[in-house]
DNA sequence: TAGTGTGTAGACAGATCTGTCTACTCCAAT
DNA sequence: ATTGGAGTAGACAGATCTGTCTACACACTA
């Protein structure tokens, strides 16, 4: 998975440049120790620019997590897409462990960090319940259907966290291919 | 499970009642998020008691993910030698989501706020290490031992994220209980 | 008694944070 | 030509943050 969101920014528009260094650096370094000035000098844009566009840091965190659920889950519908059965979870989870950028899941970072604003806890919760419906899409029919895809959840955010805490993902991987695998067994 | 740690601290010497009011505060609001004017407020000490004590903000962090790291410890080995089997891991989850103060786990908490503290990277990849080995330790002898301590600790992750993402334990504990049945038949 | 350790009160300092504001320029649309 | 929108430069303000410091009191031990 290339990164989200794009690196190379300098052609943007500032709304843009402002949004994809917010991304970048609350989903690399945390929300809260991401301070506006650095935003506002990697952005390339002026604080009457900056908050022309976003008229508070929160409003920011907000349209940061937006645009993380809208991408990722586009890229992870995407993946699951590409094989059938739930091999396709363990694929799609490899495949995002290993690009540059991975550190854990911006929601559940979100969601530790910052527990008392409703806007992040909202956002994270959204999140999980579409990635469980991406999963539960790709089931076939029948009773254990829900079932199924509240376990392969549980196994992938297990698998998330591992990759993260780990700094590497041959463990995460491993450990989630042999769960998986036992659920499709 | 009762609250980590105690909630009556007046009793306490200066030191201990600085490190139970972090722990509750940085478990309940996050380690930023908890400034020190307030730590010292509600721990009842002045600035240079503070000080004396804990030199710096991030020696108290350290001290606090040591402290939670054992006491939660001690409770999870003691929960899972409750029962026998990979059942007595969903049973122990669901004891800690019941608690009034859940939110999850302080180290995937602290590893996602704070990830270019190599303290709290330390501590949250040890402490999910020595969750693995407790969860191992119960399991029989045999060739597959090892998979399944990691299947089941991913498991538990799993469930972890998912009862703090929700604010509820409902839909974690079953969906972590079909998980551990699936393994464990 | 003297020394040490631990506690109190709270003022102070500098750094960092988020957000407000003035003045100006450029470009596109009317 | 005029207007509005979006950009520039950066100063400023107040709040909050972490940490330093003076002065004193009390309890315990040698």
């Amino acid at each position: 998975m290339k990164s989200i969101p794009p690196t190379d920014i300098a052609a943007l528009p500032a709304r843009d440049r402002i949004l994809a260094t917010a991304h970048r650096l609350f989903y690399q370094e945390g929300l809260r120790a991401t301070g506006i000035d650095r935003l506002i000098a990697e952005s390339g844009v002026t604080k009457v620019t900056f908050y022309r566009h976003f008229p508070s840091k929160n409003d920011l965190i907000q349209a940061y997590l937006e645009q993380r659920h809208s991408l990722w889950m586009d890229w992870f519908k995407a993946a699951l897409a590409r094989r059938d059965g739930p091999a396709a979870l363990a694929d799609a989870m490899r495949e995002w462990f290993a690009s540059d950028d991975f550190r854990g899941c911006a929601f559940i970072n979100g969601a530790g960090e910052m527990p008392a604003e409703p806007a992040v806890m909202d956002a994270a919760r959204r999140h999980k319940a579409e990635m469980r419906q991406a999963i539960a899409e790709r089931l076939p029919e029948g009773p254990g259907k829900a079932e199924m895809a509240e376990m392969l959840s549980l196994a992938a955010d297990g698998a998330i966290v591992r990759a993260q805490l780990d700094g590497q993902a041959d463990a995460a991987l491993a450990a989630l291919e042999s769960l998986v695998g036992k659920l499709a067994g």
